[in-house]
RNA sequence: GGGCGCGUAGCUCAGCGGGAGAGCACUACCUUGACAUGGUAGGGGUCACAGGUUCAAUCCCUGUCGCGCCCA
């Protein structure tokens, strides 16, 4: 005998360990069955499950559940990515506790540490995913650090060198002075501040007095700047074009050059050059040839010595130095900046300070604000790796679910720059490239190669630094399946056919996946992407520890249950809106995994139990005939909603299914039938009850596996793990048209009664007669098979058909072509009667109105489809006929 | 500034050219032999606003207002 209520806790670790021990996650690479891939976006191995995972790997489950209850040979690949710069960071500050810095270390007793690390801490997000229930296959689970997969990058990189697709090159980086490493664009935020725009007089050279201003947000980088620039057009200062500035506190003359980035309308017109500290600067710095001068060491604060680089006229640079003067040295930016401007204003050269709204980038890990600075850097070609990945959206060989998703795809692809790759951290795949003593690089998989290629003798060094996380994990989907080795898993599981991702990484992730998949496998490494919601809290605010409106799944599981929280989720993952997360959903949610127990353990106390060899088609009661068919619809609802990834659809088509139909009419209806005579019945009635309850528990499997492999455990269910047990697809042979009509016939007369009961206060306890007038021979044979439970659900002592007017003190309502007649003079106010029937009637008068208004326009009864004119005199025609009868109910009472 | 999206019942959201829906909340009644984490019935919406297309617009188009996100 069931328990009364579902304990989620105390089932759901044992049915987890048993699927995962029985293998039933395991992908299967000799199996016949067709294969289906999820490629996991492997989690942060420093995370720990947030809502945002919950909600991600959850739709992953249900999607692998599913194509394994299908029959496929389902693989959901695995892993964690091991997070470069927010590991080392983990792993520095818990040695910064015992006093100690990763240099004290050296680069490798701090690797040592940090795979300690790994060891201990970094098996979390994995454990907690196991209590979100999923199904992956962890024996084959891997690490973006693991050996095999640093062999695929190592090969990854010196391919594209030796194709010219991965080259070095001295540019300006997004420098993080905290971290001490070059980051991408995609990992600095910029973020709105009230700056100030300065306006400073900069000297012109050989006319004593005269001055240009120009306007900067910066001012300390005016120390290196290597020229000004004014718009071409601009009356102001067109003879000063060619001519030269002597730079205030530094003394070097600079040119004043003509270029459109200077913009009229801005601060002064004229803008300082400082090619090596600005990008759009250094654009400018490229067509005119300008010196780049670097100002600032990797703390950002001023060098002791102005490092130079002078452009030849190949374009080719060539290194000088300048003095820098004294005063300045060694300040940090903002130091260097107060007393800049605070030099300038003693000089009078300030002009005026305005305040400026402004963006300004800042590392998303450090928070630090990001100095663009001047470095050498690996870069990888990603404008000739995305045409081909951009041509395989274009071409459908990869389609986004939902299809506007493509826009920011393309978007980011079309105009995509060079990848920085290399960081200059020491947790990460280091780069495998060596120089000799004259800074001559070679590129190649081991060092003995690299050795090799530089001759023998010559002293070689390794690149010290390691590539950017995303490099690797843009592998992922070949390199997890063991390439560059020929192994089975590549031809099988290649591409995959679905990535389940937000919107978030579509830059980060899905397209480097697609360049590299398409350059290394020549093929797309998924067929659709599918982006989810982000998860919000339910004002729509992100969730954030320092809001503090972080709701933690792994508390929502504990206080619900795992199955409640997945099918939240999942009944509010509509496509293309955010989830506003409230827990008072997820209860409502476990209320239905408790109905659904109820039901169950209801099932069982009435001995229903699974009968094997059951053929739904060969039932013969009306009922059961009925909610045969209905599990049909039912079925083909939900599998038509989870091959279209549209989940809420598939989550509410069970729940209606399982709760409105099933339990609410169903199980209610059959009860006369189980506590009957007739021993034929019953036994159908029972197999029936099984057998749906079944195909609800299949149906609901991949959204709450929990609750439903329990149940089917509990019931017997024919010895088989759901998790493993074929989908049922729908079958419309079993939809009986006629039994459906019927039962919802029963469904609408009860109803009627019910309201009528309700609305003139009729007590629950009081058992009423009902007659029927004007009953046809159908409706009068639909009453005597279906007689014992519409006494007993409508709370009637009898039912009878009757060719008589309604006696004095009825209660009236309109069935079809029946008027049903509810004699209750006892508990009747005939006021409240009328009142009623009127308010009936004025509605229905109301639609008729509406109805009779479209009917005469002569535009719409020429140009609307002929079936849109029939439906609306067929409406017109019903509507009115019920408000006859219930006029003539109404006369009646005088 | 460019792009994407959203404004539908008190709240959270489906629907998306021809009868306004769900869950939660609310009101009334009900401890009826599965379930009060329940049952039955009910109230509640000029579908942001203004134009346009159409026989017909919550739905398509344009604009306005408000909100969110992404990119510069």
């Amino acid at each position: 005998m069931l328990e009364k209520t579902f304990s989620p806790a105390a089932v759901e670790a044992s049915h987890y360990q048993r699927w995962e021990q029985t293998g039933a996650f395991a992908a299967h690479v000799d199996s016949n069955q067709t294969p289906y891939t999820i490629m996991m976006p492997p989690p942060n191995v420093t995370g720990s499950l947030h809502m945002g995972h919950a909600l991600t790997f959850t739709l992953q489950d249900i999607l692998i559940r599913y194509q394994r209850m299908r029959g496929k040979d389902a693989l959901w690949q695995p892993g964690t990515d091991h997070a470069g710069i927010a590991t080392q960071m983990v792993v520095e500050r818990n040695l910064a506790k015992e006093g100690v810095s990763r240099q004290d270390l050296g680069r490798e007793k701090f690797l040592e540490k940090v795979w300690e690390w790994k060891a201990e801490s970094g098996g979390t997000i994995t454990t907690q995913l196991r209590r979100l229930g999923a199904s992956t296959d962890w024996a084959r689970e891997r690490f973006t650090m693991d050996e095999g997969l640093n062999k695929a990058v190592r090969k990854v990189f010196v391919e594209l060198y030796r194709q010219g697709l991965i080259y070095r090159d001295k540019r300006l980086v997004n420098w993080d002075p905290k971290l001490h490493t070059a980051i991408s664009d995609l990992e600095v935020e910029q973020k709105e501040v009230n700056g100030n725009l300065w306006h400073f007089r900069y000297p012109i050279d050989g006319q004593e007095g005269r001055y240009i201003v120009v306007a900067t947000t910066r001012p300390e980088t005016m120390l290196a700047d290597t020229a000004v620039a004014v718009h071409p057009e601009d009356e102001r200062y067109k003879d000063l074009i060619g001519k030269y500035v002597r730079l205030p506190l530094v003394g070097r003359l600079i040119p004043i050059v003509a270029d459109d980035y200077a913009d009229p309308e801005t601060g002064s017109g004229a803008v300082k050059i400082t090619p090596a500290h600005d990008f759009n600067d250094f654009e400018v710095g490229k067509r005119h040839r300008l010196p780049l001068i670097n100002l600032l060491d990797r703390d950002a604060r001023i060098v002791q010595t102005f490092e130079g680089y002078k452009p030849d006229a190949n374009g080719r640079l060539e290194a000088f130095s300048e003095p820098v003067p004294e005063t300045y040295r060694g300040l940090d930016r903002y130091e260097a900046r107060k007393k800049v401007v605070a030099d300038l204003e003693a000089l009078e050269l300030l002009e005026q300070i305005v305040p400026h709204k402004m963006t300004q980038p800042h590392g998303d890990r450090s928070g630090v604000v990001i100095e663009p600075w001047l470095t050498d850097q690996w870069y990888c070609d990603a404008a000739t790796l995305a045409k081909p990945a951009i041509e395989a959206v274009e071409t459908g060989k990869t389609v986004f679910v939902p299809k506007n998703w493509e826009n920011t795809y393309f978007e980011w692809m079309r105009n995509i720059q060079p990848w920085c790759i290399s960081r200059q951290l020491w947790w990460g795949h280091q780069i495998p490239a060596w120089y000799d003593a004259d800074g001559n690089v070679f590129v190649a998989e081991t060092a003995e190669e690299a050795q090799a290629l530089a001759g023998s003798g010559v002293a070689l060094t390794r690149d010290s630094d390691v590539l950017d996380t995303w490099f690797s994990s843009a592998l992922w989907p070949f390199s997890t399946l063991g390439w560059p080795e020929k192994v089975p898993e590549l031809d099988r599981y290649y591409p995959g056919d679905v990535l389940v991702t937000g919107f978030d990484i579509i830059f980060f992730w899905v397209a480097r996946m697609m360049m590299m998949g398409i350059h290394f496998m020549g093929d797309v490494p998924f067929k659709t992407v599918y982006i989810h919601a982000l998860v919000r809290d339910e004002k729509g605010q992100k969730m954030s520890k320092s809001k503090g409106n972080v709701i933690d799944p792994l508390e929502v599981i504990d206080q619900y249950g795992c199955d409640a929280l997945r099918f939240t989720l999942t009944a509010m993952a509509a496509q293309g809106r955010d989830i506003k997360l409230a827990v008072n959903r997820v209860e409502g949610y476990r209320n239905f995994a408790t109905k659904l127990w109820n039901a169950a353990r209801y099932a069982e106390m009435n001995q229903v139990a699974a009968v094997p060899g059951f053929d739904p088609a060969g039932v013969k009661l009306t009922v059961n005939k009925w909610i045969v068919g209905a599990v049909q619809q039912a079925a083909s609802r939900v599998t038509d909603a989870l091959d279209a990834y549209k989940f809420n659809e598939a989550a509410n088509g069970i729940y209606q299914f399982a709760w409105n139909s099933f339990c609410d009419w169903y199980l209610e209806f059959t009860k006369p039938i189980l506590n009957g005579e007739d021993e034929a019945a019953k036994a159908e009635t029972r197999a029936t009850t099984a057998w749906v309850l079944d195909r609800i528990l299949h149906l609901l499997h991949p959204v709450m596996p929990f609750i439903t492999e329990e149940l089917n455990e509990k019931l017997g269910g024919a010895g088989q793990t759901l998790i493993s047990a074929p989908w049922p697809l729908p079958q419309a042979t079993l939809i009986d048209a006629a039994a459906g009509d019927e039962m919802e016939w029963v469904v609408r007369l009860i109803s009627n009664i019910r309201t009528v009961r309700s609305e003139m206060n009729v007590p629950p306890s009081a058992q009423l007669p009902l007659l029927l007038k004007g009953a046809s021979e159908v409706t009068r044979q639909r009453l005597a098979t279906h007689r014992d439970l519409i006494l007993r659900l409508a709370r009637l002592s009898g039912v009878d058909a009757t060719a008589d007017d309604a006696p004095k003190g009825s209660a009236q309502a309109i069935l079809d072509e029946a008027t049903l007649i509810l004699p209750l003079a006892d508990f009747i106010d005939v006021e409240k009667e009328k009142a009623r029937l009127a308010k009936e009637i004025g509605k229905l008068e109301q639609d008729i109105a509406k109805i009779d208004a479209k009917l005469s326009n002569k535009n719409f009864v020429d140009k609307a489809p002929e079936e849109v004119i029939e439906e609306q005199r067929d409406r017109r025609a019903e509507a009115d006929t019920v408000r006859a009868k219930l006029a003539e109910a109404l006369t009646r009472l005088g």
